[in-house]
RNA sequence: CGGGGUGUAGCGCAGCCCGGUUAGCGCGCCAGCUUCGGGAGUUGGAAGUCCCGGGUUCGAAUCCCGGUACCCCGACCA
């Protein structure tokens, strides 16, 4: 294995071959059978376990529950709000039968043509439908409201092209759907939501995001707002990592769903959809890795600490890791997660090397040297720096360490972010910029669809978002000329 | 869906152009000995429907036709 972890290519020569490399390698993930669609293996699923609890635990306290919705979705259901058709209309999977039978002409099995159903049933690309479709059924008064759920769920939307994690046939997400009396205080869920998005990418997986709103163009297809958080990778491209939507009374009206209000009168309910995916491990790879393969923040990392005995022999091995399990017990009655590698079929050379690759927050060395002097190595895997520290206070040393791993990873990625955030006023610097740092481009925009297509359609580069935190100032769009009032952020992104 | 590339042992590849003994190499795996503070050395061993189907030929991994899967680039999208 040794050579071929070494062949992780640099990131310089192309940035998406050695992104898919490093997924494949690190152990997280590979291409399945079935077209676009991923294998996620146990040590990505345990990353993505770890994303998945921090997020529910949130989700909770924001006063939310879980259920769960069919996965298909009758067709006529799927055709009744305009514009969710023609957002999803052209990426599902449709299921037209219900039986194979053998082949009457050979081998194998052929899907049976007598066992055509009357009506097709959609794959669910997204749950809006058939969620509206029940939740007519629970709401009734103003006393049903709000409802506020969540599904953990698989969906698939079959993409023209699929990259590992961030846009595969299949994936796994979270989408929240919410019912309710005003729009007011719909809109306040939705810019909860989205800041719940924020605090997690940012405290949890370090990586800064910007939140806003998506232009009317890149709005979900449905809705009559797009609240988006926004990171940026280390190459320069933008990613977004997770939307939250004020669909107005767009689903209610389409599924008719009406509650008696306050003063006794049927109103349409108030919705709001939300959701983050398996993309945020493709963020939080792209966001933090470097040639040496996974750099994982602390609080989303399957194992945080690793000890790596350093011995001659099965009797010096014995007397390590005997050591080691001591200090082991200590880690984890404060709750970090530790693994002791005794294996004695590789060398610590070696383990040193996969565990940098699996992106192992802190690495614990010790050998006989360590033993005589009552030391141990200590290397944090974001610096790759190491220390030789006493074994007194270890514990305590290492919280600390693995805190100061959680900072200093976010505090990188947010001033990379920052320094690729740059604010043009020209046409002509405005391409520029792009084509040679890339990162956000901040800049006017007379606000019409007609010039944001234009832009794309020049430079690949789309309008991630208008920031919340946006200053108004007066200024005049670079492609057109015209007046605006703001500057929104362009990048070119995933 | 268009352009380019790849498919040969668990993994990474050579061989193919120019058909010809028993299909090789590195890593990994199994056994032994020596090693062990940054991806061990050595000796022996096991492991292959050469992507699938058809064709040409005395003979096909190699040539021809068809199919299929995956990767990269583009259009589309979270």
């Amino acid at each position: 294995m040794a050579k071929e972890l070494k062949e992780l290519t640099s990131r310089e020569e192309n940035y998406s071959q050695w992104y898919n490399d490093l997924v494949i390698k690190a152990g997280l993930a590979e291409n399945s059978a079935v077209r676009g669609c991923m294998v996620i293996k146990p040590y990505g699923y345990a990353i993505w376990e770890k994303m998945r609890d921090a997020l529910d635990a949130m989700f909770k306290e924001t006063g939310h529950q879980n259920a769960y919705f069919p996965l298909f979705i009758p067709k006529s259901f799927f055709s009744r709000e305009a514009d969710h058709v023609e957002g999803f209309a052209k990426e599902c999977a449709v299921v037209t039968h219900y039986r194979l039978k053998n082949n009457p002409e050979g081998d194998g099995v052929v899907v049976d043509p007598d066992a055509k159903l009357e009506e097709e049933l959609i794959v669910r690309p997204t749950s809006e439908t058939i969620i509206w479709n029940t939740y007519k059924n629970w709401i009734q008064s103003y006393r049903d409201l709000p409802i506020l759920c969540n599904q953990w769920a698989n969906v698939v939307r079959w993409e023209m092209r699929t990259r590992l994690f961030l846009r595969t046939a299949e994936f796994l997400w979270q989408e929240g759907h919410t019912a309710h009396e005003t729009s007011e205080e719909a809109q306040e869920e939705a810019l909860r939501m989205i800041n719940v998005y924020k605090t997690f990418a940012e405290e949890y997986m370090g990586v800064p995001v910007i939140v806003g709103h998506k232009s009317p163009n890149e709005r979900f297809a449905g809705a009559l707002d797009t609240l988006t958080i926004e990171a940026l990778m280390q190459d320069g491209k933008a990613l977004q990592s997770g939307t939250s939507h004020f669909l107005g009374q767009n689903f209610a009206k389409a599924f008719d769903v009406k509650y008696v209000n306050r003063e006794g009168k049927l109103e349409y309910v108030w919705a709001t959809s939300w959701g983050v995916s398996t993309r945020l491990m493709g963020a939080l790879i792209m966001a933090h890795s470097d040639n040496n393969g996974l750099v994982l923040p602390p609080k989303l990392a399957p194992i945080q600490v690793v000890m790596v005995p350093i011995y001659k022999g099965a009797e010096e091995l014995a007397a390590v890791t005997a050591k080691m399990d001591e200090i082991a017990a200590g880690l984890k009655a404060k709750g970090i997660s530790v693994k002791v590698d005794a294996r004695d079929n590789v060398r610590s050379g070696f383990k040193f090397a996969e565990y940098e690759l699996k992106g192992v927050p802190v690495r614990v060395a010790m050998g006989p040297r360590d033993m005589a002097n009552g030391t141990v190595e200590i290397m944090r895997r974001d610096t790759l720096v190491k220390e030789t520290v006493s074994q007194e206070g270890l514990v305590e040393l290492i919280e600390g360490v693995l805190k100061d791993i959680q900072k200093a990873i976010f505090q990188k990625a947010l001033d990379f972010r920052n320094s690729m955030i740059t604010p043009v006023d020209t046409w002509e610097e405005f391409v520029k910029v792009l084509d040679e740092k890339g990162g956000f481009v901040s800049a006017h925009w007379d606000g019409t669809t007609d010039t944001e297509v234009a832009i794309k359609e020049a430079t690949k580069a789309t309008i991630r978002c208008i920031p919340l935190d946006v200053v108004d100032e007066d200024g005049v769009c670079i492609y057109s000329g015209k007046p605006s009032k703001r500057r929104v952020l362009f990048a070119r992104s995933y």
